[in-house]
DNA sequence: ATTAATCGTTTACAATTGTAGACTAAATAT
DNA sequence: ATATTTAGTCTACAATTGTAAACGATTAAT
């Protein structure tokens, strides 16, 4: 399908991605502005930043006339979930359940936010287990020597 | 308080903590063994990210004899929090209710946990928002644009 | 008492990341 | 038409990260 991107993005790169998610169609002039202001970098360093995501194939260039017109190749939610997966991934499965709570403790939410997860919640029954098993590589883990 | 902790890790970093984090001492034999079974590391490399960690002063040593013992001077959840905090920093606020919803529906979640889940929710229902306000720089979200 | 195995420290080195100037070609302004 | 701004690409360079060998001081084995 789409030829393996590299979704591996590093801080500044996801700075350059917002702006460009935040627009359907941006220009590197756009994006220069953007992170004058917010990261005080001097055009140059944003411009280096938006040439490795096109080498990332993360944007997409259009050319309008000789100009270029950059858009994200990837979605924000695609490679916020994909990171918070893979944060997720460094920890024990037993754990997730409290992180989750202290992460929606800290959270600011709607009211409908709330109901959304209460749904969630509700479906996430069904294929609730008694016990969540260990995902560790032993020696990485409490749970192989004692008992969790 | 502490001598301010660089609370940065990197992932190699992070597999040699998880071994400190699952053991209250560990010795660097014991890490050495863990990693060179998972990551297939050269006891030379382990070596050099305890190194690094203890200048990080993320690993804690005890002298015994002559031998180190180590101990980690973070715990997990501490920073597994500020890790994900930090990725939930990265986006606007009002996408962080949905994110949660798909970190939930994606997880390993015992009755116990959800649950818990339900709990905190419940909790949260005291300082909910009818709208939770956009986080943004302009240029950096949708919510400048449009309506959101 | 030597030899061999350990353990922590140093040094090495390529790849990635943050930061940015310089160069070149095209677009605009005068 | 010529000067100036703009935009993209190239080059640069220090810091961090991943990966590991070499070295020196012990400790353990023979």
């Amino acid at each position: 399908m789409n030829t393996q991107i590299d979704y591996n993005i590093t801080d500044a790169e996801w700075e350059v991605m917002r702006v460009a998610w935040a627009h359907e169609k941006v220009t590197s002039k756009e994006i220069i502005n953007v992170l004058q202001q917010k990261m005080d970098w001097k055009p140059a360093t944003t411009k280096t930043f938006i040439g490795r995501l096109v080498k990332k194939e993360m944007l997409h260039t259009e050319t309008e006339g000789k100009k270029y017109i950059y858009s994200a190749n990837v979605s924000e939610s695609e490679i916020t979930k994909k990171m918070l997966h893979e944060l997720l991934e460094r920890m024990c499965d037993k754990e997730i359940g409290n992180t989750i709570v202290d992460v929606i403790s800290k959270a600011p939410l709607s009211f409908k936010d709330i109901e959304n997860l209460e749904k969630t919640l509700e479906s996430k029954k069904k294929d609730a287990v008694e016990e969540v098993p260990c995902s560790c590589v032993p020696g990485q883990c409490k749970c192989q020597n004692h008992h969790c």
